[in-house]
DNA sequence: TCAAAAGTGTTCGACTTACACCCATGA
DNA sequence: TCATGGGTGTAAGTCGAACACTTTTGA
């Protein structure tokens, strides 16, 4: 198609856009021990090999762009029914060498817990990075994870979106320690329960923490129903 | 670089996506006598000729996609330094028949009563059209329509962007109806202005309305150095 | 019995909401 | 003088911030 295009200013039906190319990237997000993590793999080819980078692929032919970057998540980390969401298209002319390739970043928020998971990453050489400590990427990678942090903040006061990186059941302080480290603030425990418990978003299970040297907590688990029939009525999640 | 694409797994270089072209349409929103439009433009080519889209256009080789829809924007309008950003891909594999094409939704807020504006447009066979009557539209732009209207409701409200549709000088009910009209709600007068006043966002001016046939009210303008220290102050917009 | 986290209660001030009212001006 | 929007004031209620306190449990 590229090698049709007249490069006349006519609006004949083969004129294009001169990009060689478009990629997928994905920022994966995981909690681990209180600390937001974004998973990257090791680049295995040309003048980058052994630098890290964003999980990424490309487009099949016949694959919406969501699919597509739900099959290399799949691929990669085993995982299927995740959240995940398109950023924006990231197309600076240098930011790949030699080619003009655009990439469609995605940002996924996965439970770091799941068994599938752990076994396929143990055939990967994928790694957890602290978010705080993201060393030196490829292309504009770094840039594509500061763009996606932010849009994380965003949402996640938003909309109930952070319960995909905590287990199914978890208790509230689990949940607080997770908004103050997304969103890097401090937040009263008092405040926080009586906020979150107000909206009526989580069942609250008849269940308790174990193995913990302390009083057991109370676990509770989110229900998209519940939230679903509240957003209906006109409620609005907000942090 | 379509034609010498490898489609063993290995990761070659020449690797790539299957994607015949990529696309640049805008949203580009104006308001005019209380009601938010957008502006439209007739196809002129192939099976859709006559029917209404987006204006659109294409990526050049050495521009970043954020100046080819620029670009795209002063080419059809006239307009340079305008409210511009990206929405995100659409991809679907259907969107336009026979040919695989991601277009990157973008959008713009512009003030409907600039000179070059109306010079351009009468040039063009650009139409405004308001938003709560968009015809049926090619591919699938009536879906990127109703995506850029939620993104900009949301946006509206948390960020000083509305001032981009209204003229220099304005009046509170100006900005307050322009606030009504996007988010779909109503206001309270008293409570508009509080609110907004109390921001100090607003430079008042020494100047009043004419030729209004009731007491004229003060005039208003936005200080984008005022919104970028209070900012750093911590400040945080919101409605 | 101590540490650590779970969980409750209260106060204060700031902000939102709803509504009533007066002001200025051109037709 | 009346319609129209400009502009002010206020009382009630809601919500968030700050902080003090009690409870439970394993080590």
């Amino acid at each position: 198609m590229k090698g049709e295009k007249n490069d006349t200013e006519s609006t004949s039906i083969v004129e294009g856009s001169a990009i060689d190319d478009i990629s997928i990237d994905c920022v994966i997000f995981g909690f681990n021990d209180g600390i937001l993590e974004v998973l990257l793999v090791q680049h295995g080819e040309g003048d980058s090999k052994g630098e890290w980078g964003l999980p990424g692929g490309w487009i099949k032919k016949d694959e919406s762009i969501d699919n597509a970057a739900s099959r290399l998540l799949e691929e990669l980390t085993g995982l299927d029914n995740v959240f995940l969401e398109q950023l924006k298209v990231f197309g600076d002319p240098n930011r790949v060498s030699f080619r003009r390739v655009l990439t469609i970043g995605y940002y996924a928020l996965i439970k770091r817990e799941e068994d599938k998971l752990k076994a396929s990453l143990v055939l990967t050489d994928a790694k957890w990075f602290k978010i705080k400590n993201i060393p030196n990427l490829i292309f504009d990678h770094n840039e594509i994870i500061d763009y996606s942090l932010k849009h994380l903040r965003n949402r996640v006061r938003q909309a109930p979106i952070g319960f995909n990186l905590l287990p199914e059941k978890f208790t509230l302080l689990q949940l607080m320690k997770l908004y103050e480290e997304i969103l890097d603030i401090e937040m009263d425990k008092s405040n926080f329960r009586r906020k979150i418990l107000h909206m009526k978003l989580l069942k609250p299970l008849d269940e308790r923490q174990k193995d913990v040297s302390h009083r057991a907590a109370k676990l509770y688990q989110f229900d998209q129903e519940i939230y679903d029939i509240l957003t209906q009525k006109g409620f609005n999640f907000e942090f």
